[in-house]
DNA sequence: CCGCGGGCCTGAGAGC
DNA sequence: TGCTCTCAGGCCCGCG
């Protein structure tokens, strides 16, 4: 499901029910997700207390009071449900109903503010590690990624010398965590088409022989950056799995200009294109190949 | 080092 | 109704 607007709508849901909160119990209702959980997991939540929650690309860090990161990926399908206590009856809640968990949610959190906080992944490619603070930048997966695009350092410049040099489409490029951490398959359509550069266009050619920014790096990192804020504006885009914290469906895919819109006119002013699908490395691609060059 | 294809999981939807 | 096939928002690994 999430890329970085899914990832973020979740946090700013956690934020009011973990920050200050203490991890009163813990529920890890299955040996592993992705990975096994990490050895005493539970036993390394329970009691601590969550100091912030933040979110580095696609990843969500909770700081607690151990010193430790829980750093929590969602993988595909992950998703994260909020109730209070209180609420456990209500009718309709579709995690926890009536105190009842559903096959797929895996992890259960119990907050001393009364939050029940559950984590549901069908696919199970999520998964949650714990780290200590001070070696969080070493940890590999953390250390491998690129400039998070609504950073201030992001622009066409750093666009531009991440890419320069390299041979794959510029479709490929952007969904490399390490050039741009955060973006997948929907946000790279959507910010290619915004910037009318074609997703087939080789990296290199966005960035000048030396690796400087050019206009197309310059419109492109611009593109990257009103995407995803205007999807975060919307609880970002909910397909089949994406849910806020509270239960609401996500509204950006009603905006949504190519993805999933093979066949559909394009609806870039002035444009009198049609959205194509082609494949890219396995994955499907969707742009307009009468306004993206 | 780089780029590509396969694999990890389950579920939804299409087609027969 | 029910089977089979394809596809899905992510990411790691091994191969050439």
């Amino acid at each position: 499901m999430p890329e970085l607007p899914e990832v973020e709508t979740v946090r700013r849901g956690l934020q009011p029910v973990m920050e200050g909160a203490r991890f009163v119990r813990v529920e890890a209702r299955r040996p592993d997700l992705r990975f096994p959980f990490p050895k005493n997991f539970v036993d390394r939540l329970e009691g601590q207390t969550v100091s912030g929650i933040g979110r580095r690309a696609k990843y969500l860090l909770a700081d607690i009071s151990s010193g430790e990161v829980l750093l929590m990926h969602l993988g595909m399908s992950g998703s994260f449900h909020v109730l209070h206590e209180s609420d456990a009856a209500t009718p309709g809640d579709f995690h926890y109903q009536r105190g009842k968990l559903s096959a797929h949610d895996h992890v259960v959190f119990h907050m001393s503010n009364g939050a029940v906080i559950t984590f549901n992944d069908p696919r199970r490619f999520g998964y949650m590690k714990l780290i200590r603070r001070d070696e969080l930048d070493k940890d590999p997966m953390i250390e491998a990624l690129g400039p998070e695009p609504l950073g201030n350092a992001f622009d066409g410049a750093m666009l531009a010398a991440a890419c320069a040099g390299k041979k794959t489409s510029l479709k490929a490029a952007l969904s490399d965590q390490k050039i741009v951490a955060g973006l997948g398959n929907i946000y790279v359509c959507e910010a290619l088409h915004r910037a009318h550069l074609s997703p087939k266009r080789q990296a290199s050619t966005i960035a000048t022989r030396s690796g400087a920014s050019t206009p197309r790096a310059g419109a492109l990192a611009d593109a990257i950056k009103a995407v995803l804020n205007d999807a975060i504006r919307a609880g970002g885009s909910s397909l089949r799995d994406h849910r806020q914290t509270n239960g609401d469906l996500g509204y950006f895919q009603h905006s949504f200009s190519v993805y999933d819109r093979a066949g559909t006119k394009c609806p870039m002013p002035k444009c009198r294109g049609t959205i194509k699908r082609i494949v890219q490395g396995t994955r499907s691609t969707f742009f307009c190949p009468a306004c993206q060059k």
